[in-house]
DNA sequence: CGTAATTAGATTGTGCGCAATTGAATTGCG
DNA sequence: CGCAATTCAATTGCGCACAATCTAATTACG
């Protein structure tokens, strides 16, 4: 593990560095991609993260949508109203809860999901991979997660 | 390609969603993890992107720190605007090429490596896994990356 | 030369992403 | 009951990120 080369430090700094901006690339290029493919159905990539959320499960609340994308109320709220405005979901307050604001699906939205799934083939072919090298990348990436987010409390 | 198991397609469907997911938690996840470290120095975890590709070799045009980064001048001309002014680079038109603008470190801007190396040490323990892990991941990682730039063309 | 095409940066407009603040609703505790 | 603390969402302010557009400088070509 420990080295005698002058420059072990230098390796490393760069090691780090070169995760950085892997991480750090890597998340725009998932956005380019998607964003061409997102376009015709009007979304947005963390909008489509969120649909996608509510495709899995309906009527999640602002906070539980926020706890599964790791988004706060001050990137959600704008975002929510634009799908509103788009006509793909529904925010109405909790009668039991009023604190609450409770987001479904529209009809419209619900039927998005066929054009969405369309999205994921590209994807998937974009991606490029076997289903074992994304797993292998997935849970790495997850691990990585886990230790930062750990690490900041 | 084609399953008949009707939960195939299920599968596959999770599997591209939750790349993404860690992708784009994983980026704000390092966000999160540099930022409180970066703030002393008054930098953001973009600025420091653009810091190391400076520390590492200094004078480089805006297109060429587009390049390594991966972002347009739509993002680095105000960006380097607010590190010209926080007084860490100087920029300057380039005279035989005056279409160009050279980027070079203040002397403060130099002489804020040294912080930084610090910052690195924590990182490596937030990071928290060993060399060849952190290796094994970025490739991955890149790999993914390139592929996916590729399919865009 | 001189005009067209190319190249480099800057600007504009939209949409995240997050910290900090605000405000309303609910809960807890005496 | 009554008041303080807590919880949830919305708002505000700042900084990316990128597409589209614009300006200025350089190069290519006749």
């Amino acid at each position: 593990m420990q080295k005698n080369a002058p420059k072990a430090k230098d390796v490393e700094i760069r090691l780090d560095a070169q995760l950085c901006f892997a991480i750090y690339g890597a998340a725009h290029a998932f956005n380019r991609t998607y964003k061409p493919l997102l376009e015709p159905l009007g979304l947005t990539y963390p909008q489509y993260l969120v649909m996608l959320a509510l495709w899995e499960e309906d009527g999640h609340t602002v906070k539980v949508l926020g706890e599964k994308l790791g988004l706060d109320s001050g990137t959600l709220s704008p975002l929510l109203k634009r799908l509103e405005q788009s006509g793909l979901v529904a925010r109405q307050r909790d009668p039991q809860d009023e604190r609450q604001v409770v987001i479904t699906l529209t009809e419209k939205g619900a039927g998005l999901k066929a054009q969405a799934d369309e999205v994921y083939a590209a994807i998937g072919q974009a991606i490029g991979c076997s289903v074992e090298e994304a797993v292998a990348v997935r849970d790495s990436i997850i691990a990585l997660k886990e230790r930062l987010n750990k690490a900041g409390e």
